[in-house]
DNA sequence: AACTTATTTTAGATAAGACTAAAAATAGAA
DNA sequence: TTCTATTTTTAGTCTTATCTAAAATAAGTT
């Protein structure tokens, strides 16, 4: 198996590949490390001389099917522990990343088949994204960053880029969740901010907010 | 917070302070842990340098308080994941433990706490071990090792010291599990074997299985 | 095309945790 | 008590994952 530190690599280069398309830079997977980038580099060489990515000096990174492989079963634990931590232990959906973090390199099959049917085969986390299923695909949704869309457009909330404590609670704070009816007002073309209608209430909202939300129109 | 290596270490220094009572040669430790003397000699050393254990070379090592804290914490935890595993996954008894070896690491307090009420609190896991509670206290119980007991007398099995797939599935094969009534109907005191009456069945049964029997009379 | 700047890689160090081989201390036997 | 066997420790090496500083490459500008 791999170690820990060999999966949130390829988590992060999962993830990053998925936002920009293409090779990533060995500069954006240190930082989304936190750190340091002679340390990627480093773990770069290791994972392509396992052949979990393709890599060539100077030019960026790609995973390789394997690579996919372990970054999306990396992915399915996190996101079924998300789910667990949410709906049986009642915690809040701002707080059960870091956990996740740590449960989501447990290693064992039969753990995950059964945690997945325990919580009835979920097919979302409790941010709204997909859960890969056993054999790696996932649900791929259609849905727009809400600062992409224009006025007088209407959607619901279905997940959420940011899993940060402070952008979740910033939300819960507005009493804004996965499943609410978001609505745009009105648009500034000078700093892309938004006055949103959320329920009965209107909002203003920054153009960085507005980039976190995905919309299902 | 302390590493995997240094809470396994801890764990592995208090099982054996239990069983022999004072200080724990280096030797044994190295053996519990499948390493060798000079690994062990090494963390001990380090352990000690954190107070975690008192250690003077060539004399054998103890914990602190400190070192008792970390190491009942953990074995908290492990244990309260093995129900998890039992009760919601429903895992057998025999198929939990290597499971429990990496979910015992999880760092989180709030996590524990939301397990154990979801658990209802339990005091015992599927093994008949107490289950420390949050300050670190384990319900001592007053249990015998069955070799010990004598012809005629019963009790129920509360325990097992042996905790392998392959002494638990012996005595699932022949229906014996916690709370299992057993009657004592003879003993050979040239090898230390015994017949043991089950429910309405006998068995013969070696020393070494019933040296990992607890018994409360 | 040449120069500057930013990115990426290499080289060399460090810490944790493991190993082997050799030295030191203890315990048991004669 | 002295010798031998066992246990324990030390010394030196290895791997993983990290760091800093320096070198190499790529990209952008004039």
């Amino acid at each position: 198996m791999y170690t820990r530190a060999e999966e949130n690599y390829l988590k992060c280069i999962f993830h990053l590949e998925q936002e920009h398309k293409g090779a990533v830079a060995t500069n954006a997977i240190a930082q989304m490390m936190h750190t340091k980038a002679s340390s990627a580099t480093d773990m770069i060489q290791r994972l392509a001389d396992k052949e979990l990515v393709s890599y060539r000096r100077y030019k960026g990174t790609t995973l390789t099917k394997a690579g996919i492989a372990v970054a999306v079963a990396v992915i399915r634990k996190h996101r079924l522990w998300e789910v667990f931590l949410v709906e049986k232990l009642n915690f809040q959906w701002d707080e059960v990343h870091e956990i996740a973090e740590q449960l989501e390199h447990i290693q064992s099959e039969e753990l995950i088949t059964r945690l997945d049917k325990f919580l009835d085969h979920p097919d979302y986390d409790p941010h709204g994204d997909p859960i890969p299923d056993k054999h790696g695909n996932i649900k791929k949704t259609e849905k727009k960053v809400l600062s992409e869309m224009s006025k007088s457009q209407h959607g619901i909330l279905v997940g959420v880029r940011e899993t940060s404590g402070e952008f979740l609670q910033y939300l819960d704070k507005r009493n804004i969740a996965i499943g609410t009816k978001i609505k745009v007002l009105g648009k500034e073309f000078f700093d892309g901010s938004m006055i949103i209608q959320v329920k009965r209430e209107q909002f203003f909202i920054s153009k960085k907010i507005a980039e976190n939300l995905y919309i299902q129109v």
